[in-house]
Parts: structure tokens; C-alpha cells; sequence
DNA sequence: TCCTCTGGCACCTTTGAACTGA
DNA sequence: ATCAGTTCAAAGGTGCCAGAGG
């Protein structure tokens, strides 16, 4: 696809740059500041710029004292990472990181009460960079609406996987974010820049010392919902274990989600599900009291012609319709899902639908055995999407019939090499092989 | 004895996918 | 046959707690 490229000598080839700085996701390169100076001035004089998210919710976590648990298998932060950016080259492939970076040099300890210091910081391991799955992407679609680093796990493992960033419990980190331009010639026009969110400055716990952050993260975590209903009906029967100044909030879990459904200032079609979830699962405890099989058969149904699936063929899905597409009449089949719904874009690995795969030339993950890729969009359909060879997605319209994506006219567009979509497109960071040559993706 | 870490638990949300009817 | 809505279970996320280990 892309032809291999010198590189300048400044740049770090990708496998001594993973090992370097701890990557275990694909990324074209990694520019360290004040590495490989712009061959020419940038054409806008604006600078890019980070604006974190759901600062006030940061800071409110802040004000208390942010802990973040870390676990051997790794744990999501909450708040999430999500910031805007601005100041972008619309057309230029940046890539973007984060890391969390240690502060100041001490080991902390929870006592009568408070944080405080502890001796000195204990030497850990580097700190790995986070970098964004949907990395390289152009300028234009950072920009487009807030980066959401929702799958950054917290371990501390040493050993883990990638993916996942390495702290030190009882230490204290800030994130950091990179912006790296890159380019199709190997070489970056400019130099990273970096952004820190004093806001965002938590310490890593393996359990939870300060109980009003434990509650302000009951509060605000929608994951934890069930902790808050335990909690309610434990402080009705003993209130004298509330904890003081823990007012609930009239909004819950801003950030990410908050994100995802803006737009639609009603009920979203999630949350319509989980209400249903929420009452099948009673059903369901119910049916397991009863004795009946917990399994559910239907999902080891093996497909058929009837839903559009056989076998062979990637689906689309729609979110709350599990509405099944075809490739195009004749065409190839496809290997894509795309999942539309009402929240943000997410990438996704499958596991092979057809054990024998691989799934040909349709499928940028064919280097990759046994594996198909999924596109899963929950919102409109974006502008940028890098799909149908440069098919001009933004003119679609809501109408998902019009969409190329769904309507089988997207798979003649995949049949040729898809250096755009390649660019979105990463294979499982476990099974990812370095490339001989510089890469924008596959 | 104290501090930190780990694994299991109950409860919840999210996601994937089949069923159903128009 | 196709499409769109509904239904359901698995997967995965949450904090809490008891006990282990240094």
C-alpha cells in the first residue's frame, strides 16, 4: 500500500520506539519534541490547541482528592480522557497520545483523614503512552468533536498488555497529551506538541481510601449504580454512615457519554435499552431460580440465509434494530460491521466469523488470520468517514437507506486498496506486526 | 500491627444478535 | 424477501469487603 520511505535519521523506527516508550499500539511514529524541524513554515499560524472536556467534572473530583484504581487486569479511569482540540492542519495525519506522567517525587499514604507524603517515589517502570486508537487521522476530524480516551485501563502490571498504562499505587500522576503530526513522507512537518491538565492529577489506589471520593465516583459513575442503590439502602437502615457533604447531583455522568448524546437533547436509544435491560434481567434472575438453561440458544444460532448472514459475509448492524445488510448483489462479501446508533464512534476487533478466514482483499486486517475488523458508529454518520475510497459520505443524509454503508454500494468501493480507510483501521494490538516501512496504518 | 494488594461478590450498563411482525 | 422494531443474554464495568501477605 505505502511504499516504503527513507526515513531521516531523527526519526525512531517503530519497533525501537514501542520498546522505547512502552507502545503496544500501533502508531506510525512517534515524534519526540524538537525532533525533525518543518521542512517549511505551517501554513496557519494558529497553534494547536487542548481544551479538556469535562474539566468541571474533573474538578470536582479534583477538589476532593482524585484517586484512581489500578488493578492487575487493568481498570477504566473514570472521569474519562476527553479533550477538544483545535488548531489543527485539516488535512494532516496527526497522531495523538496520552500518557500519564509522575508528579513530583513522592509516595503518598492515606492518613487521619488526608493525603500526604510518604518518603520518596519508588522507581517504576517508564510510563507507557496511550495512543488513540483511531490514530493517525487528519486534522479535521481531531477537531470535529471531542476525543474521547474512554479505553485507557489503569493497571499495576508491569507484564500487561497492550493498551494499558503502567502506574505505581500510592503515586501521584497527571495526564498528558501528545499531538504528533505526521506525513506520508516518514517525516513529520512539525514537532510534537504536548498538553498537561493540572485538573486531571490523581493518585493511583489499589482500593479506595477517601470515602467521599468513593462516593463522589458512586455518584457519578453510571457503572456503579448498582454500589449507589446498595449504598441508599444501607444508609436508610444506618444514616449515621452517610458521609457529609455528598450532595447528589441533578445531572449524572458528564464526559464521554454526555458527549456521545449531545444532539438529541431526549431519551437516547441506549438508555431506552438499558431500561429494558434493566427489566429482562429481572426476568431472566428469575428464569435461573426456575432452573432453566441460562444459556440463551438463539445466540449459537448459526446463520442462515435468512437474516442475510451466510457465514461468509461481514454484516452491518444498526443499533436497535439488528437490521443485517448484504454486500452489493454479486459483489464480494463483505467483512465490515458498522454499527449505527446514537453515541460515538468506535473501533472494534471480532473474532472470526468463519473459523477458516481469512476474508480476502476486502478486509485491511487480511494480514491478520482469523480476524475481521468492525466500524461501530453511534451517531450520525460522520463527514470524515474514511470509507468508499472517497465517496463523499457528508452528502449522505440521515437517510440510512442512502447510505452506501448500508445499502450494498459499499462494497465495490472496498473492492481496490483503501489507503483512507487504512488510515482508521488498526489490527488488534496483540497480533500487530511491525511494518518494514513507514505506515499511516496497514 | 499496619499497610497494601487481591479475588470474589452483587449489581449495573453496554453490546451483540436473534426474533417478530408489518 | 426485506425492513424495522423488540427482546434477550453475554460481556464487561463498578465499588465493597474479607482475607492474604509483606
Amino acid at each position: 500500500m505505502n511504499s516504503p520511505v527513507p526515513l531521516p535519521q531523527c526519526c525512531l523506527p517503530l519497533p525501537a520506539l514501542r520498546r522505547e516508550m512502552g507502545i503496544h499500539q500501533p502508531v506510525g511514529y512517534y515524534m519526540p519534541p524538537q525532533c525533525c524541524p518543518s521542512p517549511r513554515p505551517p501554513p496557519t499560524p494558529v497553534q494547536p490547541a487542548a481544551q479538556l472536556e469535562n474539566k468541571e467534572l474533573w474538578e470536582r473530583f479534583n477538589s476532593v482528592g482524585t484517586e484512581m484504581i489500578v488493578t492487575k487486569s487493568g481498570r477504566r479511569m473514570f472521569p474519562e480522557f476527553s479533550v477538544s482540540l483545535s488548531g489543527l492542519e485539516p488535512n494532516l495525519p496527526y497522531t495523538v497520545c496520552v500518557q500519564a506522567v509522575p508528579e513530583g517525587d513522592a509516595r503518598y499514604r492515606w492518613r487521619d483523614g488526608a493525603w500526604g507524603k510518604s518518603g520518596r517515589a519508588e522507581p517504576g517502570p517508564p510510563t507507557r503512552l496511550y495512543v488513540h486508537p483511531e490514530s493517525p487521522a487528519p486534522g479535521h476530524r481531531w477537531m470535529e468533536r471531542p476525543i474521547c480516551f474512554s479505553k485507557i485501563r489503569l493497571t499495576n502490571n508491569t507484564l500487561s498488555q497492550g493498551g494499558q498504562i503502567v502506574l505505581q499505587s500510592m503515586h501521584r500522576y497527571s495526564l498528558r497529551l501528545y499531538i504528533t503530526p505526521t506525513s506520508t513522507q516518514g517525516c513529520p512537518p512539525g514537532a510534537t506538541v504536548s498538553f498537561t491538565f493540572p485538573e486531571t492529577s490523581f493518585i493511583a489506589v489499589t482500593s479506595y481510601q477517601n470515602p467521599k471520593l468513593s462516593l463522589l465516583k458512586i455518584e457519578e459513575n453510571p457503572f456503579a449504580k448498582g454500589i449507589k442503590f446498595f449504598k441508599t439502602q444501607q444508609d436508610s437502615l444506618s444514616p449515621q454512615k452517610r458521609v457529609a457533604g455528598s450532595e447528589p447531583e441533578g445531572e449524572s455522568s458528564p464526559g464521554c457519554k454526555r458527549m456521545r448524546e449531545s444532539g438529541d437533547g431526549g431519551e437516547t436509544g441506549s438508555e431506552k435499552r438499558a431500561q429494558e435491560t434493566h427489566r429482562v434481567s429481572g426476568e431472566s434472575a428469575e428464569k435461573g431460580e426456575k432452573g432453566e438453561s441460562p444459556t440463551n440458544e438463539r445466540t449459537k444460532m448459526e446463520p442462515t440465509e435468512k437474516n442475510g448472514n451466510d457465514g461468509r459475509d461481514g454484516r452491518h448492524f444498526l443499533e436497535g434494530t439488528g437490521r443485517s445488510h448484504r454486500g452489493q448483489e454479486g459483489g464480494p462479501p463483505l467483512s465490515m460491521s458498522v454499527h449505527y446508533g446514537s453515541v460515538a464512534q468506535r473501533l472494534a476487533w471480532l473474532p472470526p466469523a468463519v473459523p477458516q478466514g481469512p476474508l480476502g482483499p476486502y478486509s485491511p486486517a487480511a494480514s491478520v488470520p482469523g480476524y475481521r475488523f468492525a466500524i461501530h458508529y453511534y451517531g450520525n454518520i460522520p463527514p470524515f468517514h474514511p470509507g468508499a475510497c472517497g465517496a463523499p459520505l457528508h452528502s449522505l443524509g440521515p437517510n440510512l437507506s442512502a447510505n452506501p454503508w448500508t445499502s450494498g454500494q459499499f462494497g465495490p468501493c472496498v473492492s481496490g486498496p483503501y489507503p483512507q480507510l487504512s488510515q482508521h483501521i488498526l489490527p488488534p494490538p496483540s497480533l500487530y506486526l511491525p511494518p518494514q516501512a513507514p505506515r499511516l496504518g496497514i
